[in-house]
DNA sequence: CGAGCTTTTGACGGTAGTCAACTGCGGTGG
DNA sequence: CCACCGCAGTTGACTACCGTCAAAAGCTCG
């Protein structure tokens, strides 16, 4: 299963100090002795096509990584099948924090495109802490931010009718697209299926099928399976009661 | 509003030496030299009753607070009244740290007990991450784990039905107030009312009200104004599709 | 004893889930 | 080359879970 996607495990690895997220605007570079230690650190490279399992839940990861290239996303499954989608992961974000702080991992993260992962050893976190305070609070600082989507979702999903969820949905994906530079202003590449956006929003298939098309007439968004443009930022927005104050300097390690 | 709840902001203190948490079962307790630091940053104790603002959405808080004794949530508001319980609080718990890494504050936190909180400086906790490194890997420890349960929550709300939901919530309370020492074997006191279940599970006042009488009358769980008896773990355990592995060692700051 | 809050109840309506069948498309293989 | 398969998207009919509205009952407290 899993082999079939894995493209490569340790292909040519980019050196830290010409890792793609150097120059990804919206995130914060790091020094010369903080790329001396995550180079050090650095202990392969993980690439996979989309569907490849980045991690298992359930599993016991040795590994820690953050996404270089490509979109994913967490989500949970049930024993009889039914399935969430938690979060989506862009360039610059951890992946197996979790699973480093405590054993079998309480989630699973899928490739929804091609993607590159950088691996570091988790028995050596702590070093981290130890030796590079500014990254460790960059960790937290993560952290935080994961929550603080997490909390997002979970208004969405518990007090939010279904057309709302799906603007804003849109409206979070085209914010953390354009934070890593992977989004227009109104436009956001990413093979999103009605299957994997039914999951994300607790709705059914049957009826996030109506309710895209719905949007879609009214001229508010269309969502292809391709990617999602917004057609009318202003009424989706309101319809979301949400809206994206895109900060920038986000960290990654 | 908030002075009505408001004991003391600044009583007397118990010295960090004498903490409550040190001898509270379920969590790992400090070192002398790390008892020695928290004492140096720990500005103060905030006591407040029953429906006070710990922390209000919106805001900037200055202060970073740990919650030392009774139990709190954090929820999140829209606009337009709708509210959405997000996560719970109990002692050892860290409050206000998503606020530390980035202003506005996205939700609130209100008492649901009389607590008591540890107060310190939100501009000193890269202090801790500079001296102290343990404590700054407990951090991110404790904000790995609010992500995990934030994922559980979101499994519960998007693909749980209401009684299955409830009996989650009965379990996952019952499981944080054993590690916290305030649980018995199945019944833990926790005065939630039916609309702050409502709020937390994503359900109406009404059909709540309706769930938790049906979970009564089929002896599964007893949830009054002053705390939840589960009936039958068992069966709880089997609606929810949720079982408590309940971990010891949890740090604190 | 009445004000105000929480809990309870009943009736009704709507949003969303389930079931089932059909379409369209890309890939595979005869 | 085209029949066949599988998957994603679409549609309609029916159902049910859950929300809304409204009112009453029980409780605490001043």
């Amino acid at each position: 299963m899993r082999s079939k996607h894995k493209i490569n495990e340790a292909v040519a690895q980019v050196p830290c100090f010409e890792c793609p997220l150097l120059t990804c605007e919206g995130l914060r570079p790091l020094t010369k002795g903080q790329l001396d230690f995550t180079w050090s650190l650095k202990s392969g490279e993980l690439h996979l096509e989309r569907g490849g399992q980045i991690v298992v839940q359930g599993s016991i990861s040795p590994h820690l990584y953050t996404l270089l290239s490509g979109i994913a996303f967490r989500f949970k499954t049930m024993e009889d099948g039914r399935r969430q989608v938690v979060n989506y992961l862009f360039p610059g974000d951890l992946v197996g924090l979790q699973g480093a702080m405590d054993d079998p991992l309480s989630h699973g993260a899928e490739a929804l495109t091609n993607v590159r992962l950088c691996v570091f050893p988790r028995h050596r976190l702590f070093e981290i802490y130890e030796k590079h305070p500014r990254l460790a609070f960059d960790i937290s600082w993560l952290a935080a931010k994961e929550e603080t989507a997490l909390d997002e979702h979970l208004l969405a999903l518990g007090r939010r009718k279904a057309d709302e969820r799906i603007a804003y949905l849109a409206l979070f994906l085209l914010r953390r697209g354009k934070q890593t530079g992977l989004a227009m202003e109104n436009r956001l590449d990413i093979p999103l299926n009605q299957t994997q956006i039914a999951d994300t929003l607790g709705l059914s298939l049957v009826h996030t099928n109506k309710t895209l098309q719905s949007l879609r007439r009214r001229k508010i968004l269309n969502w292809q399976a391709d990617g999602v443009t917004l057609l009318d930022i202003e009424r989706a927005g309101a319809l979301a009661n949400f809206d994206l104050p895109d900060e920038a300097g986000r960290p990654f390690i």
